[in-house]
DNA sequence: CAATAAATAATTTGATCATATTCTGTGCAA
DNA sequence: TTGCACAGAATATGATCAAATTATTTATTG
């Protein structure tokens, strides 16, 4: 049979890293109902992929906790609790100081101007009231911030964080409208900027309890 | 073809769960030297296994940071520099406190007991010389105490964290003897009976920072 | 006779494997 | 050094079998 995928020796990711990745936004930005069973077979007919990849990804994805692994060895997307959500927002108090603390200490001014940049696209999308570019971009800064801290553990004990609130972001997205949501991303880059380790990691600190609390306001 | 697995309906947990178990086991426990090449071949050989289960095993270990996937394709056991074994104590040095004293509010007789039955053959092991038999008991010690905490997101990180360091206790055990090991365990299970959440969650926080350091000394 | 419960058949889904294809690195030759 | 072929390893597919859910039928009871 001839090569079905264009290939050619370049960048080249396996289809089971594509799956993952399209699987984990999925996830990641509330397309998924908590609660909701995924299979096997629907996602491969859904990503047009074959079982292996689709199965390896969801292996992965319920390591992250972010798919749970019924006892029926079927998978879904887990709902959080409210006890799980304070779990995931202790966690996140203060892994996010300490990793915006580490980047502060080696952020350059072409770091700090793409975020910057990610920032105002970001105001933009909440102004349109663009919810799903809204949480992309999100997700975006936060992540990016976590690159600039060269803690590569810290940052994917963060990101796993992620994927355990983000069913409920749906929910967020679909009672309050964006243009309520509030954060301290200004506050950040200035602290940033002024080379205040402290005072972005405290800013962030902030931003990460209003964003836990609108979670929580939006699943009680 | 016949059925060649003996599952009859019963517990009957799938090829690719137990090879997950054995696998984690196996490098939980130092039994993988860091930076050594782990081929899907090779392992589905050595844990007479087909390639698909020992695949799902290795996506799943891979996202939890216990392996690591080389652009190469090639999965290999990561080495844990000084750097992260820093970021590994960080995390453990707030969440184990965290899940202790958590436990400790609702932690039962039964409970208790079980814990000292297993810290004492955790002594003999010691006394003993017995360090693969030392490695599981004092992993389990901890990992039933998680368990107690019913907080099932941090759990997941603190025992996911154990995965980072196990490659290196091969070396911690190698250079120093199981003699020279101490730990707070005593001080835990005292506390813990006299109720008093803030000391268990003390002397845990001193047994990570002993059990760290240990490991600092044995890599440096 | 209606309604609920039990049993059975049909369909869907998951698990595993064997095989074909593709990729990576290496050695050899120009 | 560059290009090319080869071996070893990873990837991906589809087939096959087992398990579970759903649908259907049958039986039982009030």
């Amino acid at each position: 049979m001839m090569n079905l995928d264009t290939n050619l020796s370049a960048g080249a990711l396996p289809v089971h890293e594509i799956v993952y990745q399209d699987l984990r936004a999925l996830i990641l930005f509330g397309e998924f109902i908590p609660g909701e069973a995924v299979t096997i077979q629907g996602l491969a007919t859904r990503l047009s992929a074959g079982l292996t990849p689709v199965r390896e990804a969801i292996r992965r994805l319920t390591a992250e906790g972010a798919l749970s692994f019924n006892d029926n060895r079927r998978v879904c997307v887990p709902t959080l609790s409210l006890k799980d959500l304070e779990d995931v927002s202790f966690a996140r108090q203060f892994l996010e100081p300490k990793l915006i603390f580490m980047a502060a200490q080696q952020v350059t001014a072409q770091d700090i101007a793409a975020l910057i940049t990610l920032d105002s696209a970001l105001d933009q999308a909440i102004f349109r009231g663009d919810a799903p570019m809204y949480l992309r971009l999100n997700y975006q800064f936060h992540h990016q911030l976590y690159q600039l801290a060269r803690a590569p553990i810290l940052s994917a004990l963060t990101d796993g964080l992620w994927l355990r609130f983000g069913p409920s972001l749906r929910i967020v997205c679909g009672r309050l409208g964006t243009l309520h949501l509030v954060d301290q991303h200004k506050e950040t880059l200035l602290a940033l900027k002024a080379g205040d380790a402290q005072a972005a990691s405290d800013a962030i600190l902030q931003d990460v309890l209003q964003g836990m609390e609108q979670i929580r306001l939006g699943i009680a």
